[in-house]
DNA sequence: ACATTAAGTGATT
DNA sequence: AATCACTTAATGT
């Protein structure tokens, strides 16, 4: 069985995965390096195999916002709304772990869109699921204070990596909160004080998430 | 032993 | 909550 259809078979016909199956490139990403930014012109639909994805929010000086997270089984609606014509990306994408991504050229799209029921609740489906977390990314920064949005990303972080380890530093939670790395310090302090979590450097060890 | 990078902290806005 | 300026601690060479 091929890798296209252990992840996806359940949601696209036989013909459908055959049409992936013969159009597809498989990349692999290490941790931390670029798959997408902006800009930059969208040609191929993505499916994530394996890992996790970071979407972020950037502006022109390089300054970032994370916006969620992909998973396997996941594509990106934010390039997919990319596919009709050759629009550009706008938004940044990185793999946070260790990432495995099949593409298909995303002239494929607007073809499927017609030719295939199961493409169209994939695509919709998947719609569903990135706007209600784009809702809770802007929930959790127009209602949530620093502390809140901290507790929210390390939750959030467990549930992609599967460990209450996580393997970070202030600086990098800093940049995809856009805070700043004193202020994040500040809050990891004061809830390593009240037992939530102990501090290692490049290293947190969660308690109660 | 020294340099580099991560994290801690008081003071100011 | 952000920034500055400085200190302290951990890690690599």
């Amino acid at each position: 069985m091929s890798i296209v259809q252990e992840k996806f078979s359940y949601m696209f016909d036989k013909e459908l995965l055959e049409e992936i199956d013969k159009n597809k490139v498989i990349k692999k990403y290490k941790e931390e390096s670029i798959i997408i930014e902006p800009g930059q012109e969208v040609t191929f639909i993505p499916f994530i195999l394996e890992g996790a994805v970071k979407v972020l929010r950037e502006d022109e000086n390089g300054e970032e916002l994370l916006l969620y997270y992909l998973e396997s089984g996941d594509t990106c609606s934010m390039t997919l709304t990319c596919c009709y014509g050759r629009k550009k990306s706008k938004i940044k994408a990185i793999a946070d772990i260790e990432s495995e991504i099949l593409f298909v050229p995303s002239s494929f799209f607007a073809v499927w869109m017609e030719k295939y029921e199961s493409w169209r609740n994939f695509i919709l489906t998947n719609y569903e699921n990135k706007l209600n977390e784009l809702l809770e990314a802007i929930d959790s920064l127009a209602f949530y204070n620093m502390e809140e949005r901290i507790i929210k990303y390390l939750s959030d972080k467990v549930k992609i990596i599967g460990s209450l380890e996580l393997d970070l530093t202030h600086q990098k939670i800093a940049e995809d909160l856009h805070s700043s790395r004193v202020v994040v310090s500040r809050i990891l302090k004061k809830l390593e004080k009240s037992g939530k979590l102990v501090i290692h450097r490049n290293r947190l060890i969660l308690k109660e998430f």
